[in-house]
DNA sequence: ATTAACGTTTACGTTAACGTAAACTTGCGC
DNA sequence: GCGCAAGTTTACGTTAACGTAAACGTTAAT
């Protein structure tokens, strides 16, 4: 059975992306939909690349890396060696993503401590710079 | 008393990034070091800066991004409605490093079952697709 | 038949974040 | 005094990831 298809805008819409984007992921080799006449049609498969480029760009990587990311996923793992390489690349992949995750954690803790200190702020009225020690009257 | 001043080369080389990569900051307005006579001299707080920013760009932030964040902990809050904008602000970055946190345990887990199809494959020798059910005989 | 909504190609424009090069100054070791 | 390493300014170049505009095809509704 035929899987269903979307139209370009139907995905620019989904994902919030210009159809002008999705276009440019297609000369740039990101993705190549069918066509019929001349109109672009996607495929599911499509649409998930799609998706896990977007999901990619959220954390920084370039489109280069999206690719090569993906590529994982859907491996020519022919060889011995190229298995090797991938499972290198994996691991090089996941040291990177773990200190992305330790940076994140660490700026959240901060918004937390900013957070904190602003609706102390608000609550107390209290203006003051190093909020000295109570004091004992 | 004075505290530790650092060269741009001694500050380059702790962060692997290169002095015009530390100037362009400067031209940017993310970092103000002072001079001694030509020379620039930053400070400890010029290189928590500039450490905040190494570490906003890692998780994919535009330098814009890392100034508007990095200007949380630093905030001019002079009245109330100040201070609501700013906890609006973070309770908006939180919700986007959630996100991102998301997004790598995703990608993270997909890394494993590469890697755990890999390795099976290079023990095994096992080559095969989409390894049948094992043969009964 | 026309117009509106969607699609297409082609091509030039834009912004961010530096790289690279040239030309100059400054302090230091010999 | 001389060279050399490290600093400076100024300015043009580069890459990624689209935006924007023009000019054109196609189909469905009025």
């Amino acid at each position: 059975m035929t899987g269903t298809t979307h139209t370009i805008s139907d995905l620019a819409q989904e994902f919030g992306v210009t159809t002008r984007t999705i276009r440019f992921y297609e000369e740039k080799g990101l993705i190549s939909p069918m066509r019929e006449g001349q109109k672009r049609l996607y495929s599911n498969s499509d649409r998930v690349r799609i998706k896990l480029i977007l999901r990619g760009k959220r954390i920084g990587m370039t489109l280069q890396e999206c690719v090569d990311f993906i590529d994982m996923y859907d491996p020519e793992h022919n060889n011995a060696e190229q298995l090797r390489s991938l499972i290198d690349n994996v691991k090089r992949r996941r040291e990177s993503l773990l200190q992305q995750k330790r940076d994140i954690d660490d700026m959240l803790a901060g918004l937390d401590e900013v957070q904190s200190l602003c609706e102390e702020s608000l609550a107390g009225g209290n203006t003051r710079k190093n909020t000295p020690k109570p004091e004992k009257h």
